[in-house]
DNA sequence: ATAGGGTTAG
């Protein structure tokens, strides 16, 4: 005891010119700090916080300065409140939460008051970006007995729409619905409901906010734009095609925008015939098509590998005095490209230049697709130091991407590295698909090492892999015939980087071990399988024809077992075609398993 | 507000 007294007294002795040090300085800052407050407080804070004997009306007390008692008086708090809202929104809500410690009754003051108070501060929350706390500011007044009315939504809803809180403007909707007697009559409520749903993606409720907007009077052509804007990308096109008509018959009018959207949404519905039927009905209204309505068709007959049409559809573009865009001829060269159609894109390419249409890197990039898939990797490159040459066009990760998939595919992958690293010099960060190509490239001379250092790269700089990236890894695994980890990689990497458990990503691997004839394995793979998910009958159609043509009878008879176990169904025709396969083989301890797994399957066993 | 180029999958 007295040794630790003495050492410390040695440590303060040793210490003693920088504590004399501290404790001037210290004695110091504090004077400074008690003298120069009220001065320091005033200009901080605004004259108005500070004890004068004459207040004027419109300023605020300091939280700090606030008589308790006054806390509880609901007039007070209105009117003090209010007056923070229009400046100082922390403030008011400091003071608000001061007041419900303090114990306010909400539910006991003036009605007009109460409304005063909630909606100055939902609205000046929500002015600065505060959405939540407006939300959390109705959960008071509903825990307090009090409901929050229409007029509060309205302007909460508004004010959310414009400040682009679509997400908090919803979530708002949501709890004040749970009030039976809310009823909202304001048609641009539910405008705003709808904007927002559209926004944020929320798909399902966009047909009910629009009946609820129709039950209050006619829609806005901007109601119907969003209306239109869901349909488009929920591919309705029927919803689409009626939208038009409903506006014909209100009299609104359709704009190129709306036509366009609703045509996009024919295409992605592959409804190309409806869309063509647009098409004429757009021309015939008049005035409504532009290159993009012709480019938004183009691209769908591309789609649908009917580069006739689109090409016809270009001429008759051209014939109605449309100048093509540089996404035009993109499409059409695109589409000859993907149809091996070199000399019609060579076509393309030269009106293109004798037009005198400027590149750019999109149509850079389909060039040099096209070589690549041309098999000409030289060219391709070619195409890429070119494009480097003009400053004020550099090519982007897509362009790279398919770069150093070309390089890879032709096993070029010291060549393939080099372009990685010529994109990390160029500013661009390579993304999942070019990770998945590079590591797609390791697969055939079975590059392990730097495959995983490739795939460390991806995870250690926040890439997040996918179902593609898993799959590619097991053809990799497979192909080097890493068994053990490739489980592992659907077991434990997997979940660990919360890609979903794709039933086709465990039939991939499955499929892998038969083919090596790696039996046991395959069933270990199915067994994963029906941990996660219930193996459909096609599935088990494939690895079933698979055990029989590779005559691994006992594993076809183990995936029955484990597909019984799982409630999978088995088709009878698969389970015929083992049990034949069993009888030729004479592999009688098999044909008694298979008839054991038929009958927990469910199927008629003959004799 | 609306249109074009990239990865897997036997």
């Amino acid at each position: 005891m007295e040794s630790v007294i003495e050492l410390a007294f040695e440590g303060l002795y040793m210490l003693r010119i920088e504590l004399s040090f501290l404790l001037v300085f210290g004695g110091l800052w504090a004077a400074g700090r008690v003298f120069s407050r009220p001065d320091k407080a005033r200009k901080a804070q605004g004259a108005a916080l500070v004890r004068r004997p004459s207040r004027r009306p419109e300023e605020a007390v300091p939280l700090a300065n606030v008589d308790p008692k006054k806390l509880q008086e609901p007039g007070w708090v209105v009117s003090q409140v209010s007056l923070l809202c229009r400046s100082q929104v922390q403030k008011a809500l400091e003071l608000y939460r001061a007041a419900m410690r303090q114990g306010l009754s909400v539910k006991d003051m003036p009605t007009e008051g109460c409304q005063q108070l909630y909606s100055n501060l939902v609205t000046a929350v929500i002015r600065v970006g505060q959405a939540d706390d407006a939300l959390s500011l109705m959960k008071d007044l509903r825990r307090n007995g009090r409901s929050v009315d229409a007029s509060l939504l309205c302007s909460a809803t508004k004010l959310c729409t414009s400040k682009q809180l679509f997400a908090d403007c919803l979530a708002i909707y949501d709890f004040t619905s749970q009030d039976p007697k809310l009823d909202i009559q304001d048609k641009s409520v539910w405008s705003c409901l709808l904007f927002c749903a559209v926004e944020t993606k929320g798909f399902h409720r966009c047909s009910h906010f629009f009946d609820r907007l129709k039950a209050c009077g006619a829609p806005s052509p901007k109601d119907f734009g969003n209306m239109v804007r869901f349909a488009s990308s929920t591919s309705n096109w029927r919803l689409a095609l009626n939208l038009i008509d409903e506006m014909h018959k209100a009299q609104v009018e359709v704009d190129s925008v709306v036509y366009n959207t609703v045509l996009a949404a024919c295409v992605s519905a592959e409804q190309l015939d409806q869309a063509r039927k647009l098409l004429d009905d757009m021309v015939e209204a008049g005035g409504v098509t532009d290159v993009i309505t012709y480019n938004t068709l183009a691209k769908g007959y591309a789609k649908a590998g009917r580069m006739d049409m689109c090409f016809e559809l270009y001429k008759l573009m051209r014939g109605r005095g449309l100048n093509p865009s540089q996404v035009t001829y993109g499409i059409l060269l695109d589409g000859f490209i993907n149809d091996n159609e070199v000399e019609k894109a060579v076509d393309i390419f030269n009106t293109m230049r004798a037009e005198g249409c400027q590149m750019n890197t999109v149509l850079y990039t389909t060039l040099i697709k096209g070589f690549a898939r041309a098999g000409q990797v030289d060219q391709a490159v070619q195409i890429y130091e070119e494009m480097r040459k003009e400053r004020s066009m550099q090519p982007d990760v897509i362009t790279f991407s398919i770069l150093i998939k070309a390089n890879c595919d032709v096993g070029r992958l010291e060549d393939a590295l080099k372009m990685l690293l010529a994109m990390k010099e160029a500013g661009l960060k390579p993304d999942e698909v070019v990770f998945n190509n590079l590591l797609g490239g390791c697969i055939n001379d079975c590059k392990m090492e730097l495959a995983k250092d490739l795939y460390k790269e991806m995870i250690s700089s926040n890439v997040k892999p996918s179902v593609a990236t898993f799959s590619i890894l097991i053809r990799l695994y497979a192909q080097c015939k890493r068994w053990d980890e490739a489980v592992d990689l659907l077991r434990q990497e997997l979940p660990e980087q919360r890609v979903s458990p794709e039933p086709r990503l465990f039939g991939q691997l499955a499929q892998c071990c038969l083919r090596d004839r790696q039996g046991r394995r395959a069933s270990e793979v199915y067994k994963m399988l029906t941990e996660t998910s219930t193996p459909t009958a096609a599935m088990n159609s494939t690895l079933l024809g698979m055990c029989a043509k590779l005559n691994m009878l006992d594993t076809g008879a183990e995936i029955m077992h484990l597909a019984a176990n799982a409630n999978s169904r088995v088709d009878p025709r698969d389970a015929a075609m083992m049990l034949e396969a069993a009888l030729r083989k004479k592999k009688p301890q098999v044909m008694g398993a298979l008839k054991e797994a038929m009958v927990k399957l469910n199927l008629p066993v003959h004799a």
